[in-house]
RNA sequence: GGCCCGUUCGUCUAGCGGUUUAGGACACCGCCCUCUCAAGGCGGAGGUCACGGGUUCGAAUCCCGUACGGGCUACCA
């Protein structure tokens, strides 16, 4: 690479709810492309709306990224030269872009009326003629129009755009060339008559202020950026590289919302999906290293990571393969990591507390091979080994029915009974692996008979982790005491 | 309404004019393994590359239309 201009890039979440799998996977792509072209990854929050936006969400969004391991460079909390990265701290700024445009008069004052404007709309979308603003506040004489101002006159400024040219082209890097005419733009707003700026206006001061080389973005932007160009161009500062991004959809191919499920990553780190996963996962969601690979790890995305593998359209979200994904990172995480992981979600089912398991640590991590590929995700794992906590566990009825109820199956529990009482047989799954075999030739059937009979009777379940290990877990005596609570249920 | 954009197995994708009888992954089905469930191994089914026209000796790949889907068209972001 040979660029004489620094990559840096940015996300630019506005805070009216949580961080979405949408916007995750925005801030993945900004955040491996800067580190896979030594760039700068940029956080800035888009918080000029007062009525939706809050610090509440703005703290969650950070939280989230945090979790998702997608630091920034620069931004809230890590600070840098260009800040500030907060645009409701940014209103000077804007204030001087906008002086700055009135200087080089590439902005005039509008004193339309609201309901005037609307008008005006209504009945060009009624004659099915394309609602532009039709500029009449563009040739107001200046000394006439800073009169109007002076007097108190309600106005806004908007952007004199550039009539002499056919039409704005840029090259998207995902997109490729996309040309819009020009009349379909229009001298749109950039100053509300509150004096508060619009989106599309300071989303190029600060792109242009903050340096950024490439805006990676959502696709809903596509259509925008044509306006964005014209503000550049107007401000006299260069037009950053585009890369816009199709969105992502719920299985019935309609956009991802609440009724598809979790849409927030928070969501997702409570469900129990480990950070890695989600990256992993999300990435791939519409960019692939080869076609081949799907377990890509952080390291990997921040060096191979590249916007032309980007695909146009959009992708439906697939949890079944988010799990598939997940579990893979469970399986590299290993007892300790496994344990470490787990915790939260010990502690939340107050299953056991912190000291518990810095007690019993092995005891723990010991778990972790039984379970590790039986489950998608954290929180699938409590349900799965509750049966190793506590005294007694209680014994369900389909099970009972099939493995317990059976004739002789009291009998052959008083067998595994006085066979697990001897002292002489270790406690350990091997030797009771084979001293249960032995008893099933013994008494001429199958073993798994005398397996599923005692896994039902210690477990609860007919379906439960292996069996002999589980015994392991459970100790000699609590063993003993669950045959014993299980006896008045066996035929 | 206008403009912009998209369309390869159910899903995520590979594919950049011939090496393709369209490859991989998830999901699905079967077999093996097996104390249940998983995991794993092996195998299978699944795509007339949205449709219709061109261009070309040759097209999923290039061009034009059509259909469907999405976006923008605000004193929202």
């Amino acid at each position: 690479m040979s660029n004489q201009t620094p990559i840096r890039v940015r996300f630019a979440p506005s805070p009216t709810g949580n961080l979405h799998i949408g916007g995750a996977r925005t801030a993945i792509y900004n955040w491996a492309f800067a580190h896979a072209n030594e760039g700068t990854f940029v956080l800035r929050i888009e918080d000029t709306d007062p009525l939706r936006s809050s610090a509440e969400n703005t703290a969650q969004i950070i939280r989230s990224l945090r979790w998702l391991g997608l630091n920034w460079d620069e931004g809230p909390e890590t600070g840098g030269e260009l800040g500030p990265y907060l645009q409701t701290e940014r209103f000077d700024t804007y204030d001087k872009a906008l002086a700055r445009l009135q200087e080089r008069g590439n902005a005039y004052p509008c004193f339309c009326a609201p309901e005037e404007l609307h008008n005006k709309r209504e009945a060009a979308l009624a004659a099915k003629q394309n609602p532009v603003y039709d500029r009449c506040c563009r040739d107001i004489d200046p000394d006439e129009a800073q009169q109007r101002i002076v007097a108190g006159e309600p106005h806004t400024w908007r952007l004199k755009i550039p009539l002499d040219r056919g039409a704005i082209s840029f090259d998207d890097t995902v997109y490729g060339t996309v040309t819009v005419p020009l009349e379909q733009l229009d001298d749109f707003i950039l100053v509300r008559s509150d004096g508060k700026p619009t989106y599309n206006f300071v989303v190029c001061v600060d792109d242009a202020l903050m340096q950024i080389s490439h805006v990676i973005r959502g696709d809903d932007h596509l259509s925008n950026t044509p306006k964005q160009i014209l503000v550049y161009e107007a401000l006299g500062y260069p037009t950053p590289q585009f890369a816009h991004l199709s969105m992502i959809l719920g299985s019935d191919g309609k956009r991802l919302s609440k009724r598809h499920g979790a849409t927030s990553v928070e969501a997702y780190q409570e469900a129990g999906y480990l950070p890695e996963a989600l990256v992993n996962y999300l990435a791939l969601l519409g960019w692939s290293l080869d076609g081949e690979t799907t377990i890509i790890d952080a390291d990997t995305l921040k060096t191979q990571f590249s916007l032309d593998r980007i695909s146009k359209s959009p992708a439906v979200f697939d949890e079944k393969k988010l799990d598939w994904v997940n579990q893979s990172y469970l399986k590299e995480l290993g007892s300790a990591g496994f344990v470490d992981a787990w915790l939260p979600y010990l502690e939340a089912d107050g299953l056991a507390t912190a000291a518990k398991v810095a007690e019993k640590r092995s005891w723990f991590e010991d778990i972790y091979p039984l379970v590790v590929e039986r489950v998608h995700t954290l929180s699938e794992i409590n349900p799965l080994v509750n049966y190793l906590f506590g005294e007694t566990v209680s014994l369900d009825e389909k099970s009972v029915e099939k493995c317990l109820a059976g004739e002789g199956t009291g009998e052959l529990l008083e067998s595994i009974t006085a066979l697990l009482q001897d002292e002489n047989l270790k406690w350990e799954h091997e030797a009771l692996d084979t001293a249960l075999r032995g008893l099933a030739e013994q008494r001429d059937i199958k073993p798994k008979i005398v397996f599923q009979a005692l896994r039902v009777a210690t477990s609860g379940n007919m379906v439960s982790p292996p069996l002999l290990e589980s015994l392991e877990l459970l100790g000699r005596e609590v063993t003993l005491a669950r045959l014993e609570a299980a006896k008045p249920f066996a035929g």
